[in-house]
DNA sequence: TGGGCCGATCAATCATAGTC
DNA sequence: TGACTATGATTGATCGGCCC
């Protein structure tokens, strides 16, 4: 028998899909820091905030977000449109990863 | 392979498609024990279509160790008897000296590396566990 | 200069949730 | 109800920076 999978310590089991509103938030900043999706820690803690979830989530999330968006870019390209007409917030110029600033729509 | 700064057509517009900006492109792959590249072919061509098939190359390697070509690292599956005896380890020892490594390493039939990345891994786990005081078994209202 | 550690990330995989 | 896809979490392994 190979069951030697049988992780003994297994936490990944009953996860929920995140809400609405944090699958919103993070989309938002993913797709309007396209040139570099990589939030800071204070930008993932508002992220965090924002969406009602946790920073590891945050990070979970733009983990999987890169890997699987960089693997399939044309499955993307819908959603990538909708949520670049969405923010305005492009990064044409975002030369360092420096960028303190993180709130996307600042008045 | 010159990479310096290449500029990524930036999307300006919802075009035909997003540009692909460094860090959609390979990373961690090849990095050490890396032999000339002898000038191959310069970076893929951004015509698009054809996906880059990553041929399998064939993982005879026993340790999963990266051969000399920059071959992608692949995933080891530690068996549950090496993972229980790390374990067993790091609840005695957060850190390993060097004759305690090579013993564990020689005992699961590891290498000195994996044996200090498992608790490098380890380390960093323990430590997001208790750095938030709500253990993982918290229900979160949902609202919506 | 070499080795270990940390923090972040990658990339593969697991297991469940959602869709048809 | 079962097959297939979407998605959050886990984790072996790598990268760059720092310290000694």
């Amino acid at each position: 028998v190979m069951i030697l999978r049988s992780r003994f310590l297994d936490a990944r089991r009953k996860r929920r899909n995140f809400s609405k509103q944090a699958t919103e938030v993070l989309n938002e900043y993913f797709y309007s820091h396209l040139s570099n999706p990589y939030p800071s820690e204070e930008a993932k803690e508002e992220l965090a905030k924002k969406g009602g979830i946790t920073v590891s989530q945050v990070s979970n999330w733009f983990g999987n977000k890169r890997i699987r968006y960089k693997k399939n870019m044309g499955k993307f390209q819908e959603e990538a449109n909708i949520y670049a007409a969405k923010t305005a917030v492009d990064a044409t110029n975002v030369v360092a990863q420096g960028n303190r600033a993180n709130s996307p729509s600042t008045p | 392979a010159s990479h310096g700064l290449l500029q990524p057509q930036p999307p300006a517009q919802p075009g035909p498609l997003a540009a692909e900006f460094p860090w959609m492109k390979e990373k961690k792959s090849s990095k050490k024990a890396t032999q000339a590249p002898s000038s191959s072919s310069s970076s893929f061509p951004p015509s698009s279509s054809s996906v880059p098939i990553p041929a399998a190359g064939s993982p005879a390697d026993t340790q999963g160790l990266a051969d000399s070509s920059g071959s992608r690292r692949l995933r080891t599956a530690y068996t549950n008897t090496q993972l229980l005896e790390l374990e067993k380890e790091f609840h005695f020892n957060k850190y390993l000296c060097r004759p305690r490594r090579v013993e564990i390493a020689a005992l699961l039939d590891l290498t000195e590396r994996q044996v200090k990345v498992w608790f490098q891994n380890r380390r960093m786990k323990h430590k997001r566990q208790t750095q938030y005081k709500d253990p993982p078994d918290g229900d979160i209202a949902y609202h919506g």
